[in-house]
DNA sequence: TCTGGGGTCCTAGGACCC
DNA sequence: TCTGGGGTCCTAGGACCC
């Protein structure tokens, strides 16, 4: 048997954490830039406010009922996912961290597995503070499936075993297409249309039907459904076959040298991931594009591939090339709203083909390297030293207007426990 | 004024090879 | 009169996830 476990509303409960004060009160945490709402307290939802809603369009209502609202701290939620997935490890030594705030666990071998649930959900909300879901059932698909069950019906327990074809049967039977894990917008419609509308529908459908309308992956699904067992618990995190990093700017943007600062920026952040993970980008792709919220500018959207001449990770060589790709696609006379940058291509760093022509020291780039970041983390990931493209005026940064202090990543952050 | 960011996988179709 | 077949690689686009 599988488990899900999945921290009920994240971000909330992280801010939570810190402030005990907004306990009971409406509380919603909103995306980079300060754009939409990305998670929300129980009361929020009960307030009506939508998954993605975009802030601005809700002042009043943030207002009228006191919500407190969070810009996202993703510094801060790492750190507090790091400490979950340590606790969850303790119950299983086979777990796969599926996002920042799901796992899978293996749970074979154990027999009661309602005790060893609760014993999850007490264990995380003892040692790190957070409120979690459990859902338990033969299949990924169907653990997910049950974990949404216990949200959705507020089970007060807090886990769902589905080790029954009765509770399974119920549990399909009241979940819609579309909230099946697997299943999007696209494919809930087309399902409807034909007339499969939950999952039961769904688990009943032929194979052949499966195959052609949804492809292998939906047939897959399907199996999952059934109880089969088709995806695979992926214990090991596979490492990254693309690294991208791109964001919208605080304001519009119209100069090039603003755009490029930006853009240096980020390949830097991107080339710093590339390290990490011990690989080389072969090619790169930037892109630049207008705001297409905004019907009265002209809209502009463009991107571009540059093979590089030898797989890189400095972070110099992949400003210096990042740089030159914005060349060819910015266009004067637009309002920016965003750039980015995706290293595609991996190679691991030791399978690097050198090229006759290149004169570049990759020795000494890559010692280079290792100096840089050195010095960031001996500043706490702080980018102390930077390259002179990137600094300046920070027209483009984002808006964080409600940002948490890092308590649990920055020393002079820490929260106090008694004032000074 | 203000609408996120970062990923994966699959398929179809074209180019090219022998 | 007759105009193959099988394979690989690449890209763009579409679907999905959190």
């Amino acid at each position: 048997m599988i488990a899900l476990v999945d921290c009920n509303n994240f971000y909330v409960s992280c801010e939570r954490l810190f402030h005990p004060g907004v306990l009971g009160r409406p509380v919603v945490v909103l995306s980079n830039n300060d754009g939409c709402v990305i998670s929300r307290s129980e009361e929020a939802k009960t307030l009506g406010i939508r998954m993605g809603a975009p802030a601005f369009f809700m002042e009043e209502l943030l207002q009228r009922h006191q919500v407190a609202v969070f810009s996202s701290n993703y510094t801060l939620y790492g750190s507090l996912s790091q400490r979950v997935m340590q606790v969850l490890s303790s119950f299983a030594p086979e777990m796969e961290v599926y996002s920042i705030d799901e796992a899978f666990l293996d749970l074979s071998g154990h027999t009661s597995l309602p005790t060893l649930a609760a014993a999850i959900r007490a264990g995380v909300l003892h040692d790190v503070g957070l409120p979690v879901s459990v859902g338990v059932a033969p299949t990924k698909t169907l653990a997910k499936m049950a974990n949404r069950a216990v949200k959705k019906n507020k089970l007060p327990e807090g886990f769902l075993v589905l080790d029954s074809p009765e509770k399974t049967e119920a549990v399909l039977a009241a979940t819609q297409v579309e909230d099946i894990w697997g299943i999007g917008p696209q494919y809930a419609a087309m399902l409807h249309q034909k007339g499969f509308h939950n999952a039961r529908d769904l688990s009943l459908v032929p194979d052949d039907f499966a195959r052609r309308e949804l492809t292998v992956v939906g047939l897959r699904l399907v199996r999952e459904l059934r109880g089969i067992p088709c995806i695979a618990l992926e214990e090991a995190t596979p490492p990254k076959k693309a690294v991208c990093v791109a964001r919208s700017f605080g304001q519009l943007l119209t100069q090039k040298t603003d755009i490029q600062e930006a853009l240096a920026n980020y390949a830097a952040v991107a080339a710093q991931k590339l390290r990490a993970q011990n690989s080389r980008a072969t090619v790169i792709q930037v892109f630049v594009q207008t705001n297409n919220f905004r019907g009265q500018d002209a809209q502009y959207h463009r991107s571009v591939n540059v093979r590089l001449p030898v797989p890189a990770n400095s972070t110099r060589e992949l400003i210096r090339h990042a740089l030159l790709a914005l060349d060819h696609i910015f266009k004067p006379g637009y309002n920016y709203k965003k750039t980015g940058i995706t290293a595609m291509d991996l190679v691991p760093d030791t399978e690097v083909q050198e090229n006759l022509f290149e004169t570049t020291n990759h020795d000494r780039e890559r010692k280079l390297m290792q100096a840089l970041d050195g010095i960031t983390r001996h500043f706490a990931g702080k980018p102390v030293l930077r390259f002179a493209v990137q600094g300046g005026d920070k027209k483009w940064t984002l808006r964080q207007e409600r940002l948490s202090p890092c308590y649990t990543t920055r020393l002079h952050e820490i929260i106090k426990a008694k004032p000074e």
